[in-house]
DNA sequence: GTCTATATAGCGATAGAC
DNA sequence: GTCTATCGCTATATAGAC
């Protein structure tokens, strides 16, 4: 059951309410700094401060800095991928040009700085907050090979790809797209991909991905067995 | 110019010298305690206990915490990676043999505790450390894709598989193999492979990789253009 | 050169005035 | 409910005794 941000309030109204407004210029600055400088790097003063509110403002809202970081990352998360915006279009008649397409998106979703800031954050707690990870994963990476997969799956009914096992190939297809630069950024390497270097890289994975995949028998649209 | 472990002697002895068992003591305390707790989870205190020092014969050794971490990563990143362990053998005969063997070894280094404890430190510290980043990315995964760059670039020529871009092949082939656990295993979530799991894994990707690369005409060693 | 003891600063979290 | 002021703790880094 992921934790909300809206506050429980147990009785209906015992004295003035707490604004709302504060609690969320305070869940706004998690969201921001937390990123920023990961879970060691912001001290709860500086969320205070950038939120504009007193530290006991703070406390009031929320139980500790862990429960403030927990709802903060499962915020950024969640907010990070809209679904809808890598959904493949119905084009299929080209599969090569659909899969650059879907590369380049999937490239620069997960390796936008908002995502690698996460994984970073992530990392820094990994021996604390496992829970958190798996959340993580389930709303990020996952949501972001469904698509992928789908595709996959319509791909081979109509026997424009041979893919057996769309599971197993969409996430070989995401660690291809992925390469070596996900991991690169998200531990701090100085060189980024230049564009045209990120362009080679899509092209040739989809080269790799289409040539293992592409139906040994052409003309044949689903083979027996 | 990489950091080194021996101390610099600017006068030739001064006084009494500094005990360099003191000094290897501090050190390995370093290289055990950074990869497992990070670098804001080890305080000067913890590693002068560990090593069995004051905290200010620590000090005498080293600047600040900043040094010792950048050197206490460095070595863990060198010793890390026993270049000839990583070698294919001679045996060229059964490509898919190779292959399975060669990502079996490949996993059990990249996703080994002590090199996703690497990982985590240095995403910890991204914005901060990118030279130590660069460092490790030279002394670890690069050279851990050589060996598979150089079997890619031989089956190549002798016609068992097509390769006509290896360096690029062959960090195809490392993305494949690392797959998503291995990031999983860096932000620490919960579940891990089974070892048939892993084993089914390699067995996917080296299909995936062989039906990709293998000669179109099989009978043809090398095609022209 | 090495240790015990301490200075200084920042952290997370809290008590009391309004 | 919100703020100012502070507690209790721990961090890095250092001064004085041996």
């Amino acid at each position: 059951m992921p934790l909300s941000v809206a506050p429980k309030k147990r009785h209906p109204r015992p004295g003035r309410p707490k604004d709302p407004a504060k609690r969320e210029a305070i869940f706004e600055a998690a969201k921001k700094l937390f990123p920023e400088h990961g879970y060691d790097g912001v001290s709860m003063d500086a969320i205070a401060a950038e939120a504009g509110v007193s530290k006991l403002t703070l406390y009031s809202h929320f139980k500790d800095k862990d429960e403030l970081f927990l709802i903060a990352v499962e915020a950024v998360c969640k907010q990070q991928l809209p679904p809808e915006v890598f959904e493949l279009g119905p084009d299929r008649s080209c599969i090569r040009e659909v899969l650059l397409r879907a590369g380049r998106r999937f490239i620069d979703l997960v390796a936008g700085e908002n995502t690698i800031q996460v994984y970073r954050m992530l990392a820094a707690r990994a021996p604390n907050n496992s829970e958190l990870s798996d959340i993580f994963f389930e709303v990020g990476p996952r949501l972001t090979i469904k698509p992928l997969e789908n595709f996959l799956r319509e791909a081979d009914k109509s026997g424009l790809l041979d893919v057996p096992d769309p599971v197993q190939s969409a996430e070989h297809l995401s660690s291809l797209f992925k390469g070596a630069w996900h991991t690169r950024r998200i531990i701090g390497c100085s060189g980024q991909l230049s564009p045209e270097e990120m362009d080679a890289h899509v092209r040739s994975v989809v080269d790799l991905f289409v040539r293992a995949h592409e139906p040994r028998y052409p003309s044949a649209g689903q083979s027996s067995q």
